[in-house]
DNA sequence: TGCAAAATAGAACGACCGTTCGTTTTCGCA
DNA sequence: TGCGAAAACGAACGGTCGTTCTATTTTGCA
């Protein structure tokens, strides 16, 4: 159960060098415009008409590359998993392990919230669009949600190895009411636009922490990288 | 600002005593399924054409109760509210001031989003479908919303003023935190089909509680209700 | 009971949807 | 440079959508 079966890129050819074959640079092309277009929208919002002219394409070319909106809406839900590995999993898996990586994720975690707050996330509103819903991609989006899911509850569990956090803790309580505290943000970030949510977010995963930490003021920094991030990915859970 | 504009009820005819004239009652009969409908698909999933096959009426028969989809998604949001006021808000108010009441409005909060497992919270469906969609369907969901932040922060501060939560308390951040617990439960239950949501949820109710609460053990029981409870009802801000 | 008004039906509209198919253009490589 | 393959196009199909319009039925009351 490595990871993503990354679709169909042909094989690492020796000749054309780093350019893509045309197909799937434009491909990469729709996908992105895609991808912009269900954040706004969401994944059922999400049309072959309105990407053709995005992409001032035609609409079977477009239809060409995916052979079916299903599929199209999947890739859409496995690049944002992509993206959201590369912008919040990755970059805290260099700091130190334990309570700073963990603070790590959880704030950019929030700043991705943040700055979907006109873009929203792809995550939360296909929660939501499909949770009754059943089909190949809701079964991708929950893929990927557990995914992430199991990543943060390792470094809770992590945490508490290395002693930041008290051994009583319930990981999966935790997980829980952080995960809450980004549901809260989104809400009133995107839905109310009340001002301030994203310091309440903030403050109430210090109130999460400080139920279960062990040395208080174990200074919220960043320690120093550890010496060789292993190279680790978010794996799919099943 | 009192209250929803009762739409278009014709005068309380002395003559035609209890029984709705033919037309409210087959538009409370279209209303009753267009909520439950619209707690399945969504609001955007509400289509005229289905409603019309569920009701055995005809698509126009339907459509001339509302005169647009637009407003016939407004009046399920305001079903919706005085359903949720009816569930929740109100029995609630019948508990002792501070404390059990603000205990009474989650457990019945829970209870509702609990329930609705299988049929959907459109408050919450509704906030991420119209996040960045304006329009009146937007203005009315956000207005019914608002009107629920404000009684539950009411609740809250009534309940320091009662001594039972201390005087330091944000009321807008335990809002914010405990609004962020429904969200999780709703999403772990409904989208992951996570067991043990509810337990969690609850405990992290208690939790949040806990770091507020000034008389620790004042029994989460139900006073005997208050004389005479004053005659209030869920206003709207602005 | 009868008549105006209200309620419902039915057909049709234009718009958009995902999808199919045959053609034309462009690309990748010898 | 030229040729086979891949990519993009454009028109069309069947379907659903919200909405409009004109009949027809049903209702409420004199």
């Amino acid at each position: 159960m490595a990871d993503l079966p990354t679709p169909a890129i042909p094989r690492d050819n020796a000749l054309h060098p780093r350019s893509l074959l045309k197909g799937q640079q434009t491909r990469a092309a729709i996908l992105e415009a895609a991808l912009r277009l269900a954040s706004q929208m969401g994944l059922e919002g999400l049309s072959i008409g309105t990407l053709a002219e995005v992409t001032k394409m035609s609409k079977s070319g477009v239809f060409a590359h995916f052979g079916s909106r299903e599929e199209l809406q999947i890739c859409v839900v496995r690049e944002y998993h992509a993206k959201f590995e590369e912008e919040v999993f990755y970059p805290a898996l260099l700091e130190a392990r334990g309570l700073p990586r963990l603070r790590g994720l959880f704030d950019r975690w929030v700043r991705r919230v943040s700055v979907e707050i006109d873009s929203g996330c792809i995550y939360i509103s296909g929660a939501v669009e499909f949770d009754d819903r059943p089909g190949p991609v809701r079964d991708a989006l929950v893929t990927m949600v557990r995914t992430w899911h199991v990543a943060l509850e390792r470094a809770i569990r992590v945490a508490m190895e290395e002693g930041h956090l008290r051994p009583d803790t319930e990981p999966q309580q935790v997980l829980f009411e952080v995960h809450g505290l980004i549901l809260a943000l989104h809400h009133d970030a995107r839905f109310l636009r009340s001002p301030g949510a994203e310091e309440r977010a903030r403050a109430g995963f210090e109130r999460v922490l400080g139920h279960c930490i062990t040395a208080h003021r174990a200074a919220p920094g960043l320690g120093a990288a550890p010496p060789a991030a292993r190279k680790r990915r978010l794996t799919h859970p099943e």
